[in-house]
DNA sequence: TCTTGACTTTGAGCGCACTCCAAGTTGTAG
DNA sequence: CTACAACTTGGAGTGCGCTCAAAGTCAAGA
């Protein structure tokens, strides 16, 4: 996380005002890393920042909107669970088609196959 | 995927330009809904236009490029990797955080636990 | 014949999440 | 005392990936 991004994040009410040392300068507490990691981490599973503000809100008018919290938390944590379908799905796509392009690279090299092997291509999506 | 997208993806050069109809309306082939649907995977897992720029420039220069190809595959899977651990990270997190929620709207609902139990902040990360 | 709707084009516009610029202040090292 | 690096601010700019607007063409149905 740049500076940069810290401020831009404070500005955006993702963070309350810091507190500073005496020269003006942002110091940033334990409890405030500790958010910022946790900030972190869901933006790195593509919270979108309005949701991540959203929280942020709710988490400043206190314990009252514990419920919309873990509401928020449990809408993030299906998408991340969709997220993981789409990349495992992903995964084994690419692991079938870089396997064909090491046989297509050892059938150029070396020569013809001792057998004539079907295309590849009998999986959607394996289109080179 | 949208018509607006398709046409966007055969102006950026990630589809040749498709076939039409007499009337000049495109035509899909199954070989163009083939490669539509990798390129959508593509994006699905956020590898970025630039990289399935390439790939289909790649492509398009025929079978010596096959080397380049897979290597570009092969990062991707790196990459989704990657992705997929930072997601389970959070997904596990997540499930913590959620369940502490849990416990906290239980407490408030029906009284006072039995025991004083510890902050649930036991971990790097589980800030509220 | 007229209307409707689905397509066509070029080029502009938008939302997101940063990212940087310019000008100013402060603390430290030489 | 001076130079420099590291921060401060408000506001502007950037890159990505679409997304849409405006004006035009064409075919089918009432």
């Amino acid at each position: 996380m740049t500076a940069h991004t810290l401020r831009y994040y404070e500005r955006v009410g993702l963070i309350q005002p810091v507190g500073r040392a005496s020269n003006g300068h942002r110091r940033y507490s334990e409890a405030d890393e500790a958010w910022l990691q946790f900030l972190h981490c869901m933006r790195a599973t593509h919270m979108p920042i309005r949701e991540m503000q959203r929280y942020a809100e709710l988490r400043e008018l206190g314990d009252s909107t514990s419920e919309a919290r873990r509401k928020i938390l449990e809408d993030h944590r299906s998408e991340i669970a969709a997220q993981i379908k789409r990349l495992e799905h992903a995964h084994a796509l690419l692991d079938h088609k870089i396997a064909n392009y090491k046989k297509i690279e050892n059938r150029t090299r070396i020569g013809g196959p001792k057998e004539i092997e079907p295309p590849v291509n009998c999986e959607v999506g394996i289109a080179s």
